[in-house]
DNA sequence: TATTTTTTCGACCGTTAGTCGATTTTTTAT
DNA sequence: ATAAAAAATCGACTAACGGTCGAAAAAATA
């Protein structure tokens, strides 16, 4: 590894430290490079723009729960699991987790935002993945899957991260992911058993 | 009306043009001060910041969008175009677009976010009042209203806010809003129409 | 050792949102 | 009508921020 390497490195962690636990907007450039110990061009060295780094910082955050879904992807699980828990990967389990909760506060929007388009991104040709297998073994039948793919991932992150969602809710989303990849109805029906227990787990905090 | 009342209205009138067509990043209040002829302490005197000004802003917006999607809401049309009139009220006639446009900048992100949950928020009843009609008229057929017209909103405002859609995202959206909706397949088919065309009139500027 | 490339430095810049005490205008009370 | 109080206006000033640039130091290469 060159040293220009370490040192992008060790001012994306730096930044990634700063802007969870502060903030992306608050969190000025001349902080940064203030506890790095570097000049204000030594930074733009490494970094275009601050808005860039940022991008940079949420690929490094993402990484890792991408992996996670990947693992989910190559298991020796029925094809409906398989979706449910790359799907849910969106959805870190919730307490340990330090990225979620700290991008539910408003001051990050920007970076919730940003980081959810990313996973989606990354998470559209995995999903597509297993449904195709899914087709194969005759559970599903559609056509134009990355995009119904997408659709299922973006419904499921805005529902179920802010935790205001219901009975009906849950009920809805289960119908239209089967519509969506075209399963028989209630193929899907183990979701609820799933959803509603992690949601009495948060509740009961 | 007080004189106080009206110049708090005329700068908002002032922002909310200049934001129209220069963006809220690129409107400095200086501008804004500079048009009205007043100077940064008056503007001050009015708006406890830049930021909550925008807000006002977006309220006015806002409540015009309502406005018309209430209007479709009880025009002489079939309930398949009602959804549609409504649906697009999220995403108003592009270019002129006062929300759209400026809320897509990235600084904008919690404004955006905000404001289209607001509108999706204030849309809800409208739509499943529409759904409901459709489904005494025997077009549609479903249940748990509320909780499917939401979806719809989010996914439409989801998908067809970045202007960054194919072919068959569209045909995704229909299938999927039919299916959503209890609809006959086919009934929606018409919407592609609409999508196209307005999407092509933008490619071709 | 000489030269080229990579990395670092930090003073400086332009822009911007926001502040504040003073001043003028308007309203209210006597 | 006049004095006192409140509302509105002014504009110079500040502080913070993201970003630039040319020069210098360090490292790699010849």
């Amino acid at each position: 590894m060159k040293k220009g390497e370490r040192r992008k490195l060790e001012l994306l962690k730096i930044a990634y430290r700063l802007f969870i636990s502060k903030g992306y907007e608050n969190t000025s450039v001349d902080e940064i490079i203030e506890e790095a110990g570097i000049a204000k061009g030594t930074y733009y060295y490494y970094f275009e723009s601050k808005e860039q780094m940022l991008e940079d910082v949420i690929e490094m955050m993402i990484d890792t729960e991408v992996e996670t879904a990947r693992l989910v992807l190559g298991a020796p699980i029925p094809v409906e699991q398989k979706i449910v828990g790359i799907i849910s990967s969106i959805r870190p389990t919730q307490e340990e987790s330090p990225i979620e909760g700290l991008l539910m506060k408003p001051e990050n929007a920007l970076m919730h935002k940003k980081t959810k388009q990313k996973i989606i991104e990354k998470l559209v040709p995995l999903l597509t993945e297993v449904v195709e297998e899914g087709i194969s073994r005759g559970v599903f039948d559609c056509e134009n899957i990355p995009e119904r793919v997408r659709f299922l991932l973006i419904l499921s992150s805005e529902t179920f991260d802010e935790s205001l969602f219901g009975e009906n809710d849950i009920t809805v989303f289960i119908d239209m992911m089967e519509k969506l990849l075209g399963a028989k109805a209630g193929t899907m029906g183990f979701v609820r058993m799933l959803i509603a227990s992690e949601n009495n787990d948060e509740k009961e905090k």
